[in-house]
RNA sequence: CGGGGUGUAGCGCAGUCGGUUAGCGCGCAGCGUUUGGGACGCUGAGGCCGGAGGUUCGAAUCCUCUCACCCCGACCA
């Protein structure tokens, strides 16, 4: 590819909308352009890039023995109802409506789609276990886009579905995809982590991310340093220091005027937040719900959605807490009634709590549990956080920020019982399919990618992503003899089957240096007066600081041997 | 949805107590001189100043409404 023909072109400020790093150098490089918020076109060097992820993708999904296939991006919401996700969605769905005025989705993602499809065509165990597959674009009306590539609106995303007889089988699929996984950010050069996971809208029973660690990632990764134990924050567990035990004492009431807040009320009393309980009030699907944990720990709200089941979770108002008898500032689990009341394992990790009292100015001594109140629900919903115990082996628990490059999710039977999926098991009794599903964004996975190998002056694509492979850069294309001896070995590397971008522009030094250094093709061939006098050229890797000459007679092989060389021009290798 | 911010040429910005024909740098086109890490000179093209309404002799500038985009949060695969 000539250059000076590329469609895109780079540039030397940062654009103002751009924060994120990746974000930033694929602008500057000419590679992406937003058309609206969360919407990208991708340009010719980005386009190439994601076909070779792609590409990769494909393959790892072929070799687990996936069958690739196509379905509708328009789906009918009747289907969606019919799993009731269509509510789980909630706004994410972009919905429209046909001329006869029915409503249709495009689609976020294709279990429905595809469980219908399989319900159609698949009738005995002989015709499980089945790993079906797409590459396509999927529709997620986001609250809010953000960080370029690292969440949009539209998206390409490689979606499989797996189908068992049983939870064996689903775990022997699930086995496949996670190593299937693991090829495909090796061969993308990205170090990506297993972690344990939520499983959200998507729902089901098990659930893993693939992460990789990145200042710019939206997701909190909890990790330990002394076992392999890695969650997303939302799942995370740990093991909270106890508060001091002692003796339960009679339970006494204090006035605390003026103090509302843990912290002020903590210190005026002159205990420590751990002896301290918590309340904290949400509506969950337009049902209060009183929470009460310990202090020092804060309330994961993915927890407590799951724990109550519902859609929809929201802080609730003051007014609808005083509505429910709560007085702010001092509401107290003691006493209250008619509302369900959730509590945090933490109530039973201490003696003798400060609690509210249910009284203006007023808290209570000494609150013990259960003898001083009961919970309808107790169970893990603690925020975890960086110094807490491991849940594994009682090691310490890190935090650090990551980028979600894949989700993997064991459903189960929900969606293939909801849309008649069933197969006739080898005794002729009639089954529910046992499902699986795991996605990967392309895009997104890009964006990691130079997220994760890029320098001051650009990206560092590892050379099986890279939009070429090697950046073919002339000084002083007006003389003939740097013409002539260019086109020559741009020729014989084309024909030897290599992808190379040849700067054929009629520019200074610094300027092809710089475009190919922002471009970040792993290999870099320069052909100048000053080379040619010795009968060589120079090569360099992107990732490399050391330039190497070699003789012009011997470069197109040594340019070969290089670029088949996979992990030449990654940062990351 | 709550909080904050920004909309002026392809990109980065100035101009905003109302006052000629809206500027600067980069980029773009032409000519010339240069050039192994973003050269220089000259010439030139490119703007419904996000949109609508209002105030005024006069609006990029003041007022009202609105839209879009970015960031934080909520939310989210």
């Amino acid at each position: 590819m000539l250059l000076s023909k590329l469609f895109g072109k780079t540039q030397r400020e940062i654009p103002a909308e751009a924060d994120t790093i990746s974000h930033q150098l694929l602008l500057r490089a000419g590679m992406i352009r937003q058309l609206a918020a969360g919407i990208y076109s991708y340009l010719p060097l980005a386009w190439r890039v994601i076909s070779k992820i792609e590409s990769i993708v494909r393959d790892e999904m072929n070799r687990a023995g996936g069958q690739e296939l196509s379905m509708p991006m328009l789906q009918p919401i009747e289907l969606w109802q019919k799993t009731g996700r269509d509510l789980a969605f909630g706004k994410s769905l972009f919905t429209l409506f046909d001329r006869k005025e029915r409503q249709l989705t495009l689609g976020p993602t294709h279990e429905e789609v595809i469980t219908d499809l399989v319900s159609h065509n698949v009738q005995s165990y002989r015709d499980l276990p089945l790993l079906l597959y797409q590459i396509q674009t999927k529709f997620r009306d986001e609250p809010r886009p953000r960080g370029g590539l690292i969440r949009v609106r539209e998206f390409t995303m490689k979606d499989l579905y797996s189908f068992d007889a049983d939870e064996d089988g689903l775990g022997q699929s699930y086995g496949k995809m996670l190593d299937a996984y693991h090829n495909i950010y090796k061969r993308c050069g990205l170090p990506a982590i297993l972690i344990e996971a939520d499983s959200g809208a998507i729902g089901g029973k098990g659930s893993h991310e693939f992460m990789v660690i990145a200042e710019s990632g939206e997701d909190e990764i909890i990790y330990c340093d002394g076992c392999d134990y890695a969650a997303n924050a939302e799942k995370a567990e740990s093991i909270k220091d106890r508060a001091d035990s002692e003796q339960p004492l009679p339970v006494e009431e204090v006035a605390t005027p003026g103090y509302y807040t843990i912290e002020e009320v903590s210190t005026f009393l002159g205990v420590p937040r751990s002896q301290t309980l918590k309340a904290v009030f949400y509506v969950a699907d337009g049902k209060l719900a009183f929470v009460v944990i310990r202090g020092d720990i804060e309330v994961n709200e993915v927890k407590l959605k799951n724990l109550l089941h519902c859609t929809e979770l929201r802080m609730a108002g003051e007014d609808e807490a005083i509505a429910a008898g709560i007085i702010a500032g001092s509401a107290s689990p003691i006493g209250l009634e008619n509302v369900r009341i959730v509590a945090d394992e933490s109530v039973t990790s201490g003696t003798n709590f400060v609690a509210g009292a249910n009284k203006a100015d007023t808290h209570l001594k000494n609150v013990n549990y259960p003898r001083d109140f009961k919970a309808d629900i107790i169970a893990d919903i603690s925020l975890t956080c960086s110094g807490e115990g491991c849940p594994r082996c009682g090691g310490k628990l890190f935090a650090t920020q990551g980028i979600e490059v894949g989700h993997v999710f064991k459903l189960g039977t929900f969606l293939s019982e909801k849309l008649g999926a069933n197969y006739i098991d080898a005794g002729s009794v009639s089954r529910p399919i046992v499902m699986g599903c795991y996605g990967i964004g392309i895009g997104r996975l890009m964006a990691a990618i130079v997220e994760l190998s890029h320098d001051d002056k650009g990206i560092i694509w590892p050379m099986a992503v890279a939009p070429y492979q090697v950046y073919l850069c002339t000084l002083f294309m007006e003389n003939p003899e740097v013409l002539k001896a260019a086109e020559n070995l741009y020729a014989e590397l084309e024909r030897q089957g290599l992808e190379v971008l040849f700067d054929d522009r009629i520019e200074s030094p610094g300027i092809k240096f710089n475009d190919a250094d922002l471009l970040g093709i792993p290999l870099r061939v320069t052909i100048s007066p000053r080379t040619l006098e010795k009968d060589s050229i120079e090569l360099k890797l992107r990732s490399e600081k050391k330039a190497e000459i070699v003789p012009l007679g011997e470069a197109a092989e040594i340019i070969k041997k290089l670029v088949l060389t996979p992990q030449a021009g990654s940062q990351l290798a």
